[in-house]
DNA sequence: GTCTATATCTAGATAGAC
DNA sequence: GTCTATCTAGATATAGAC
């Protein structure tokens, strides 16, 4: 189908080079056909990025429920851990998704009507609660020490968009190795060994 | 002078909306002079913005300069500890550079000139070779476990970075106050202590 | 659904008076 | 240095034939 061709060029060239920066004419040159044609598809160049918006997060919802599905049952530690790599190899795999969603939650453009952020939004709220659940279960079993399960949650998630800002950045770095190896350092941090 | 207001409106605008969703009518009517008065002091847009992205990177050297020579002499996780305070308070501080300053890291404009970001980039390295030696150092004093002490700075700037991300994101958090948890979390993270 | 042709608007940039 | 007036290019979007 014609449309779906056009959501896929429009996703990598707005993510590449944002929302106004990206031409209607370059997404039709590139999808085959021309610019007028767009319009049989999509009332106008919003209405594209907002059904873009919808697919994307879809995927990103669907990517942290498949990584919370896998990683259930396991311990906190593991759980996270699987969590981590899941989300970030996810990415990895689709840079393009990464680059729009990434925009979009810092960056969204300036006439983006608020409502389609907002399921993005909430989203993001609940899989913070779940990653709370997941340290204040991992405190409860002497895994971790007994701070507040949600400043973890916050560093936690800190940790995961520094190191997609990071995969965005510099693209040919090797993040299948530095994934586990920056998880390590999270994890393993060592200056409560000193008893201090 | 004229040029410094224009640079100061321009700034705020090309940090809330970008580069590409900057008018130069609304830099010159926000600075309270007419659009072609802009062209006496700058030959064009691009290069108005490019003013800026120098001062701003004058500014983030000036900004780490500061820290690293107010931390020399501590021990390697106070050195840590300062300089993630340092930067972290800096930007918070100064919303506006920060929401420019990553911008221009993660989504440079599309014809901006590839030099423009090389002193920027260029420093980058210099001050993560510099956490790489702090790390370094630590490992030494046993401060942290011997690991991979560049692997270290990559999870600490991922931690800086992520934080920084989350200032732009929620405005509304009492970041003075998450700084110093999200930096516990960093540190202080525990399964070591079951000796594994 | 796709095209050609066109409308409409707004952006960056310039000319030239003062 | 600032202004009014204008140019030009490129953008979104529409009309209407096929």
């Amino acid at each position: 189908m014609t449309a779906q061709k056009i959501q896929q060029v429009a996703l990598k060239l707005f993510a590449e080079k944002g929302y106004d920066a990206t031409a209607l004419s370059e997404i039709a040159t590139k999808t085959g056909i021309k610019k007028p044609s767009i319009y049989a598809h999509f009332p106008g160049k919003m209405e594209l990025f907002l059904a873009i918006v919808k697919n994307i997060s879809h995927d990103y919802q669907a990517c942290w429920t498949d990584a919370l599905e896998q990683s259930v049952n396991l311990p906190a530690d593991k759980q996270l851990e699987l969590i981590f790599f899941a989300v970030g190899n996810h990415y990895i795999n689709s840079r393009d998704k990464l680059s729009f969603l990434v925009r979009l939650w810092l960056f969204p453009p300036a006439d983006c009507a608020t409502e389609a952020l907002d399921s993005l939004h909430r989203h993001n709220e609940v899989i913070l609660n779940k990653v709370t659940v997941i340290f204040q279960q991992g405190i409860k079993d002497k895994i971790f020490a007994p701070q507040s399960p949600s400043d973890m949650a916050q560093a936690y998630f800190c940790m995961l968009d520094g190191y997609l800002a990071r995969v965005i950045r510099y693209p040919n770095f090797d993040y299948k190795r530095a994934i586990s190896l920056i998880w390590q350092s999270f994890m393993f941090n060592p200056p409560i060994c000193n008893n201090n």
